[in-house]
DNA sequence: ACTAAAGTTTCATGGGATGGAAGTTTCTGA
DNA sequence: TCAGAAACTTCCATCCCATGAAACTTTAGT
């Protein structure tokens, strides 16, 4: 073991490197070089490719003629059974079709998972102003409109404690007071749904 | 290294281990114990419950208050950037919505994947018969609308391989015959979609 | 309460992972 | 076209960590 590893916290674990390497394909690099991922990783390149040549054995990734990798199809699938889309998907899809149909505008659905509003997926407008959020995403709770709804159904004590943390601002409009934001999801409980200043979304959000 | 180990032809690599355990996980099993996915991959429970509890970890798995354990929340999100997500649904699902509120009838979208049409998703109509494929299934390619047409525009002799091997026959209406899926194709080809006795589908295939 | 099944922890052992280095292929620019 | 560099792949001696049987704890069923 070199003093390297023994120094740093790196994961001296084999899977949580896999997963770590899995994990670098997010919005921003949807495909990656070896050497990209062994920067990313910060792991060894012959240790990185041994791994990421058995995750591509395995059909979790795949390697395109242009020498990057990509998810591959056989990691698609199985979270294709993953309760998101099993259940959601089926179930909630008809009635945002519906409510899309009837609108005309962007309908995107999310749930909460870690602290942060996971989108699941969206129907965007062909008239409507394209939004960053896309599939997959991870979005801050208190400056969306369905993070909103998202949070205003929690425990008062999960409430508590997410505005306990400095929230973070990306536009001037954002509300980060924490007296603000608890009116403002008070607002949502009555209502039934969130409004924001750029545009109107609704979220469904389950157990 | 135990006997049993040398013997048999299991993986011995803990990677492979890993994502044989990831796909247990497929249609007809989308939560399971800890000692269902042992029995799955005849795995001991000690080496399984070790692998399973790192995924869980990382967030490619959940465990549920019912102790079993489902596709994570990670995992999907990373599933959202594979190719198949980003492209596909992105660009083609505008058309397949307007494919499907013309006719009111099912419309699928399937690549090819591996020999087999891949179903990357599918608008199910509330009025039509419910059908078996879902999103992330493999289905034969010369069973099903989708199939034939991504089988017709393969190559020649990517065409006879797969006319080659041996063709299951899941329903007696099944075209089982060499010479009788020939010409099924070359009408594909000629009309620029396929037509079986049961429903009418639309495949767009791509590169 | 009792019992069986499911899940969890422990630990000595050796086999598979490790990563530096050398070798090979692909890209780049003159 | 051809060096030279960068990216990728293979090799292999060393040793760490995965292994799985067994013991233990928790949960579910009667």
């Amino acid at each position: 073991m070199s003093p390297a590893r023994v120094e740093s916290g790196a994961p001296t674990a084999l899977l949580e490197r896999a997963m770590e390497i899995l994990s670098c394909f997010d919005p921003k690099h949807s495909a990656l070089t070896l050497t990209q991922i062994a920067e990313l990783t910060k792991l060894p390149m012959s240790t990185c490719h041994r791994i990421v040549g058995t995750l591509e054995a395995g059909g979790f990734l795949s390697k395109g003629s242009d020498r990057k990798f990509r998810v591959g199809t056989k990691l698609w699938t199985i979270a294709q059974h993953a309760p998101l889309s099993e259940r959601l998907r089926e179930s909630a899809l008809p009635t945002l079709a519906r409510l899309y149909e009837e609108t005309g505008e962007n309908v995107t659905l999310a749930v909460l998972d870690r602290g942060q509003a996971l989108y699941v997926d969206r129907l965007v407008g062909e008239r409507s102003i394209p939004t960053i959020s896309r599939a997959g995403g991870h979005l801050p709770l208190h400056t969306t409109g369905v993070g909103k709804v998202l949070l205003a159904y929690q425990s008062e004590k999960a409430i508590e404690q997410y505005l306990a943390q400095p929230l973070p601002k990306p536009t001037p409009q954002s509300i980060t007071q924490p007296d603000a934001l608890r009116r403002d999801l008070a607002d949502v409980r009555k209502n039934g749904y969130s409004i924001t200043r750029q545009e109107m979304t609704r979220g469904s959000g389950s157990i």
